[in-house]
DNA sequence: AGGATAGCCTGCGGGC
DNA sequence: TGCCCGCAGGCTATCC
């Protein structure tokens, strides 16, 4: 499943393929996993050119699991892949995989290739946005910082003052966007806290420790190509190759790699959870501290 | 207000 | 072998 060093390998490697290409047209099914409502115009024609018909890409952008592909005069498309959500580059007779919902025909010189926009599950989707200040103020003005590049002091004035716990802080992308299921339990593993321990209650060298194991363990999975689990696979195919170090995510019953204990599962924000009780305790905020 | 729940959707794997 | 069911999860809407 994409979360952000998945989304950050595809804008990289898409952006080779796509900078500079011109977009001759488009070719939407679904019309469903759309919307054009950031681009003005109710026409089909309107549409199309909502999604990049007849553009130049510039440059591909990328804000914690989303991504916006920019044109030169300004045209924004975003990309968000959801849970099962891909991109692909084939040649445009390549027979289209299921659940393929729009294709967009590039020129990159004498090349011509076709990206296309798969996702099975469909909890991804496309949004247009005709400038980049509408991409901003309608849709990722409501995020929080991305968390490739968050740093202590911006960690602890997000945390501030929040009484849920930290699975749940960390999920939510108006905290800190681009953290999922996977790379928060890895993450709070890694730096020795608990689940639901609350947001608010960090001391400063915890807040340190949490921004360190963020930080670290997403520029190690972009490094490393993102994640694997059952999906996953770039635009060449290629799985990633992160899913073997997971430290705790998928280990629930197992031992934990540092200190042996049975790793626990749990629920916790409506999400299978994994974490290990002896090295992650939960902290009772004590009434003299503050 | 904010936490819990349901719903969206398909693929896959476990169990029978 | 084959079928059925439950689970996976990002995000939003709705309820309490």
């Amino acid at each position: 499943m994409p979360e952000l060093p998945e989304v950050e390998h595809l804008r990289r490697h898409l952006e080779s393929w796509i900078q500079g290409a011109r977009i001759k047209d488009v070719q939407l099914g679904r019309k469903d996993v759309l919307d054009w409502r950031g681009s003005p115009g109710s026409r089909k024609s309107d549409r199309d050119q909502a999604l990049l018909a007849e553009s130049q890409v510039r440059r591909l952008d990328r804000h914690g699991k989303q991504m916006a592909i920019e044109t030169r005069d300004g045209r924004i498309l975003c990309v968000h892949l959801g849970m099962s959500g891909r991109i692909e580059i084939a040649k445009p007779s390549e027979e289209r995989p299921a659940h393929t919902h729009c294709c967009w025909n590039l020129q990159a010189g004498r090349r011509r290739f076709q990206m296309r926009f798969i996702d099975p599950r469909r909890f991804g989707g496309l949004w247009t946005f005709n400038s980049r200040e509408r991409l901003l103020s309608d849709r990722w003005g409501a995020l929080g910082p991305d968390a490739a590049s968050i740093d202590p002091d911006l960690m602890s004035e997000r945390l501030k003052g929040r009484s849920k716990g930290l699975k749940s802080s960390l999920l939510d992308q108006a905290v800190v966007a681009g953290l999922g299921n996977i790379y928060v339990d890895e993450a709070l593993f890694r730096s020795r806290l608990h689940p639901k321990q609350p947001a608010g209650s960090l001391k400063r060298v915890e807040i340190e420790r949490l921004t360190e194991s963020v930080v670290g363990i997403l520029h190690l999975a972009i490094k490393q190509g993102g994640s694997t689990i059952h999906t996953w696979a770039d635009l060449s195919g290629h799985p990633g190759g992160f899913s073997t170090q997971h430290q705790v995510y998928g280990r629930a019953g197992e031992m934990c790699i540092t200190c042996g204990q049975t790793l626990s599962t749990a629920l916790v924000a409506q999400r299978t959870t994994v974490w290990c009780s002896k090295c992650q305790r939960l902290r009772i905020r004590k009434r003299w501290e503050n």
